[in-house]
DNA sequence: AGCACGCCGACT
DNA sequence: GTCGGCGTGCTC
């Protein structure tokens, strides 16, 4: 007999661990790890994942598993293994620790339903809510607030029973195909027995003689200028087959790539990528920082170290952040390997993503290019993980099973062997500092291609502009360079990091500013629908006449979003075309690629957006980069405030001037004199990273200390409050002297929701028992968690959202 | 998570 | 006495 061990789909403590099933012997050998299943437990049918066998059970009443999903298992062993180790290292259930690593469509679905299971009418109002039907929804039963009692006598009765269905959501496109079930002996006997009259027949048979192999249904119709009448007789008969044969969904079916070859590497390319080729061959995991400047040529390192790794038969995986996995990019990966390439992101419908993974189950790709999730992609002999733009905040999961991709990807490479290269023009603190030390190997590209130089950046002073009555967003010197460049035919791109119309809005005779009800937060203005809406919650309100504490009619709108730039803009430069870029623009599919495109072809003079244009985009004709508001970034509570506005200057000043034409930046701010502006603007990358290194040293940031935030809400502050006090009282006890730990702190956004938030820091460096002791502190509380309206704990490893 | 079970107060 | 409320504990 054989026993399935199995991960229930029940995210809870009391379940975070296998039950066993015995397996049915039809299913034996079908049955193995990484499959899912369906299963009873309790009263009703769930979901699982089998994680392993074994031929005994020490549990005495094993019931057997009901039904399996897969035949081949949808995660390897390794991925078995990865899962159990990202619960531990989160502190999440294995059960969301496997999920997080399948496409969303392969959760399943449940349903509750009552099935009648007689032909004679009930003996009560229930039979009503059936009205004839065998199966009614078992929502229909609640929402009618019958009696429980009477639904439980029916079903003691055996008149109505509690159905459970599990759904799987995945679907997959099918398509007719046609195929000879003859051979050509066959086929031409066939053909003298038929009748002169049937033309169509013998066309579609003489058809088949020539080509054996199967054809889709709708092409071959095509083909023969036939129908499926003359088809039909032929299937009766028995001389052809109709079977579905599954399609994939290719968002890019419709496109051609042209093929690209591999560049002549410059020196300085030859030497990093030595290292990086050299690794693959040994098949050793090594952690690369490849640090170049932007338009360096990293992408051209990436592709033909992948190519290295695609000649030796296994295969890469390559994560960019989701706001530069822009078409450009996917158009070079898709040139250079053709088909070999499988595309994740999260543009992509549920139905092209499942598609795409599927590609990679199947092992008909050897290549994923993708967004933070990608990092789970089932290949089986991974020769290389590639991370660009390493320093970007995507790739920490902010939500339910908080992984950072990077570390992912390191615990991969341990396992399979292979080097882990992280690339970037400006990394992560973090991660120069491992380099720096000597645990990663640092490589460095520090000259542009092309000849290239990088642009000029110019610094305006946005305090003088106001002296001098300058009250628009645009610096003079800023309004004359777009001037020139359009009057020389060049283009321009414009950076603000803020999307909308205003960030608030405010009465000029009281100063009211109205917030969300539910938040601590400005209510945002978006001018399409002229409402506020809260950006934290889901409330929104119509934008109001008058002021709702004071009923004046001067209500004025503050802060700068896109919107608001846009409309600037066309007043000051009237004959200016422009395109704007953010989220609210590129909403809709394709939109994103629509857009980059007429600006490519000039369709338009500036380009103006947010974060999603920092990255990536590579127009030759850009020969001007503005950033209207520098210091956005600066102002936020956030101890990496610094690091992020230099990350986010050298990115988009590294827009311009890419090519033949030189480049200049204009950045406007309001603190001109701040070491991330100056550093940025010089393209030090150094000296910033000693500057900044000292502060985190001084305040005991990581690098030097690792943190850990645990955050507390409930509807009640005391409450919140006080938990979080308990929490930092018994982490003081428990934890080393190094440890830090600091709190409560009401949260940056002190209510959500409704719900009042408080912090707990802790600083250190090293302390193996802080899992444990928080594990202890989550199980002291369970019991309130369970509740509905009660306490939520969130725990964050090395956190990147601080609020 | 969901569901059954069981204990308790309210009410025909 | 029975109905429905919610707290408790279990699901292979």
């Amino acid at each position: 007999m054989t026993f399935a061990n199995v991960i229930v789909d029940v995210p809870s403590q009391n379940t975070n661990r296998p039950f066993d099933y015995k397996v049915p012997e039809k299913f034996e050998g079908i049955i193995q790890p990484g499959v899912r299943v369906i299963i009873p437990f309790g009263p009703r049918k769930i979901m699982g994942y089998v994680v392993s066998l074994s031929d005994e059970s020490s549990f005495d009443k094993v019931k057997p598993i009901i039904d399996v999903l897969d035949v081949t298992p949808v995660l390897t062993e390794e991925l078995l293994h990865l899962g159990k180790w990202l619960s531990r290292q989160t502190l999440s259930y294995y059960i969301s620790c496997l999920q997080v690593m399948l496409p969303q469509v392969m959760k399943a679905k449940y349903r509750k339903e009552l099935w009648k299971l007689t032909e004679e009418p009930l003996q009560s109002e229930l039979d009503q809510l059936f009205d004839g039907r065998a199966v009614i929804d078992y929502d229909e039963f609640e929402k009618a607030d019958l009696s429980y009692h009477t639904l439980r006598k029916h079903i003691d009765d055996g008149d109505v029973d509690v159905h459970y269905e599990v759904k799987s959501r995945e679907t997959k496109k099918v398509t007719p195909m046609i195929e000879s079930r003859m051979d050509d002996i066959e086929l031409e006997e066939f053909l003298v027995d038929l009748s002169a009259q049937a033309k169509k027949q013998k066309a579609i048979v003489e058809f088949f003689l020539e080509h054996k192999e199967p054809i889709p249904k709708k092409q071959l119709l095509d083909k023969l200028s036939t129908t499926s009448a003359s088809l039909k007789p032929l299937l009766k008969e028995g001389v052809l087959r109709e079977y579905k044969q599954e399609v994939f969904r290719d968002p890019y079916e419709n496109r051609e790539f042209e093929r690209t070859e591999p560049f002549e590497l410059t020196d300085e390319q030859a030497d990093a990528i030595a290292p990086i080729l050299k690794s693959i061959e040994e098949e050793r995991h090594d952690v690369f920082l490849l640090h170049g400047v932007t338009g360096s040529g990293k992408t051209e390192v990436y592709l033909q170290s992948i190519q290295e790794v695609i000649d030796k038969g296994e295969e890469a995986i390559m994560l960019v952040p989701e706001i530069a996995l822009t078409p450009q990019m996917v158009e070079r990966f898709k040139g250079r390997f053709g088909s070999k390439v499988a595309v994740l992101h999260s543009a992509l419908s549920a139905g092209e993503k499942y598609d795409e993974w599927r590609k990679i189950q199947r092992k008909e790709v050897q290549v994923v290019v993708g967004a933070r999730s990608a990092i789970f992609a089932p290949f089986t002999k991974l020769g290389l993980i590639i991370i660009d733009e390493e320093h970007e905040t995507s790739y920490k999961q902010e939500d339910r099973t908080r992984y950072h991709a990077r570390d992912v990807a390191i615990e991969r490479g341990i396992g399979h062997h292979c080097p882990v290269v992280l690339g970037s023009a400006t990394p992560a603190l973090e991660s120069y500092a491992r380099a720096v030390k000597g645990n990663y190997h640092l490589l460095t590209l520090s000259k542009r291609m092309n000849e290239a130089n990088m642009p000029d950046v110019e610094i305006v002073d946005m305090r003088d502009e106001l002296h001098k009555g300058n009250r628009s967003m645009f610096s003079i010197l800023l309004k004359e360079k777009i001037e020139d460049r359009l009057a020389k035919g060049e283009q321009v791109v414009l950076f603000l990091n803020r999307r909308g119309y205003s960030t608030f809005i405010m009465c000029r005779d009281c100063g009211h500013v109205q917030e969300c009800p539910h938040c601590d937060i400005a209510l945002t203005y978006h001018k399409r629908q002229n409402r506020l809406k809260c950006h934290y919650c889901s409330h929104e309100e119509p934008m109001p006449s008058e002021c709702p504490e004071c009923e004046s009619k001067t209500i004025r709108f503050f802060g700068t979003g896109t919107q608001k730039v846009e409309e600037a803009l066309q007043q000051l430069i009237p004959e200016a075309s422009v395109i704007r870029m953010d989220v609210d623009t590129t909403r809709r599919k394709g939109a994103h690629e629509r857009l980059l495109k007429q600006f490519g072809d000039k369709k338009a003079d500036i380009l103006l957006g947010t974060q999603m244009i920092a990255k990536g985009l590579d127009f030759g004709n850009v020969t001007l980069v503005g950033v209207l508001a520098a210091d956005s970034l600066l102002n936020l509570p956030d101890f990496r405030a610094s690091e992020k506005t230099f990350q986010l200057l050298t990115q988009v000043s590294g827009r311009a001037g890419r090519h033949e034409k030189p480049g200049e930046v204009i950045v406007q701010t309001y603190t001109p004199e701040h070491y991330s502006v100056e550093l940025a603007s010089e393209y030090n990358f150094d000296q910033f990273f000693e500057e900044e290194m000292k502060l985190r040293k001084a305040f005991q940031y990581p690098p030097y200390f690792y943190l850990t935030l645990v955050t507390v809400s409930h509807p009640n502050q005391l409450k919140a409050q006080e938990v979080t006090q308990k929490i930092v009282q018994f982490m003081n006890q428990k934890l080393s002297d190094q440890a830090r730990v600091l709190g409560p702190t009401p949260s940056a956004l002190t209510r959500i929701n409704n719900r009042y938030r408080f912090q707990c820091m802790i600083k250190y460096k090293k302390e193996p028992e802080q899992r444990k002791l928080i594990e202890r502190i989550l199980h002291y509380y369970e019991d309130e968690m369970k509740q509905e309206n009660g306490l939520q704990i969130i725990v964050d490893f090395q956190p990147y959202q601080l609020m």
